[in-house]
DNA sequence: AAAAAAAATTAATGTACCTTAAGAGTATTA
DNA sequence: TAATACTCTTAAGGTACATTAATTTTTTTT
């Protein structure tokens, strides 16, 4: 299977494009292999990539300096990742992003977002559309982070995204609904979820 | 002051408009006018229309069924308000939008953004970046929420939108922040906030 | 200006969730 | 295959924050 198949079916759902054009947005892309366990963005360092993650699991975590580790959210295939407050704002960035197992990504690189924003407008759209779908996920976190207990949180992140659920461990889902691993483990064995 | 000014130097941070264009854009464009506890929204019904906020000031919450509300966000002039989620999957709204005080407000329909969009394609780079930052916003509030206690929320809160602060009620405050409005008395008490 | 309603505060009591610690299970590395 | 490390679980004790309720202060309505 070619690395673009599936960027390029990922943007055909929202935009047509020429061949000329697909050639022009896969010259901007390059394609990236890691490991378990190997970093992809180190918090505190410049974010200048946007990610699209072909296959494997990816985390993306903040570390306050106590230690403390809040997931911001996880990527499996078809996903795009990036530390978008660091990427916006050209500033360091506050998360890591880890892979969770062996990983094949796409990146591509703000300048050649940016030439590719100015010379094919289309993509505009794309982003927007990226970018919408993006802010509707979090407010709607936001929104259940506040109004939902910890065991409701849970259940509705299973039922939401089954296959990270699959892929991720107990201690990494308890960061991401904002519990810790052990009290989580309470919240499961009182469901009587093995 | 003409009531297009505000809202066409809030674009004119990001693109540049002809006569042409900012009259198309405006023809689009309704007055609004609300006064305090008007809702703009009500949970549960559509919401086919963004809104910028001239003046004044208005606050958008969701209700669970147990009556508990959770504040999504604010608005004051110069911002964009929308239950993002139901106007993206033209779905019922998850939150009730009001006004905290008398407020002027622009609104465009759904049909005439996209209108827009087609048209007028520089508007889907400028609904990308208002996106954008609206991601950052609520990534960067799913962190916080996650990583810091009840009184670093309250202290960053303040400290980021200090205009808002000032307007509305710390029960508004305590319910963005995620604590009820007794514990944020407390937590002002132990810091000599009067 | 009086009356009513809502916001803010304080305090007592209660609970959801955290911390610490230890043991069992599972995966990774040597 | 053994050793090491990490995840998951269980349980005791602790704390941040919620609930309830009463009082004061401020705002809104009449």
């Amino acid at each position: 299977m070619m690395p673009y198949d599936l960027i390029l079916s990922n943007i055909g759902k929202y935009l047509t494009l020429t061949e000329t054009e697909i050639a022009f947005f896969t010259s901007k892309l390059r394609l990236k292999e890691v490991v378990k366990k190997e970093l992809v963005l180190r918090q505190n360092e410049r974010c200048d990539h946007i990610y699209f993650l072909n296959n494997g699991t990816l985390r993306a975590f903040h570390l306050t300096t106590q230690g403390k580790e809040s997931t911001v959210m996880f990527a499996i295939a078809d996903w795009w990742i990036t530390d978008i407050y660091a990427f916006t704002n050209n500033a360091p960035s506050i998360m890591n992003i880890t892979a969770v197992e062996d990983s094949q990504l796409l990146s591509l690189s703000y300048p050649d977002l940016e030439s590719l924003w100015d010379k094919l407008p289309k993509f505009e759209k794309f982003f927007r559309i990226l970018m919408q779908k993006a802010y509707v996920r979090e407010q709607l976190r936001s929104i259940q982070n506040l109004s939902l207990p910890a065991p409701e949180r849970y259940d509705l992140f299973v039922s939401k995204y089954p296959e990270i659920a699959k892929k991720v461990t107990k201690k990494q889902i308890a960061s991401y609904i904002g519990v810790t691993p052990e009290f989580l483990s309470t919240i499961r064995a009182k469901q009587g979820d093995t």
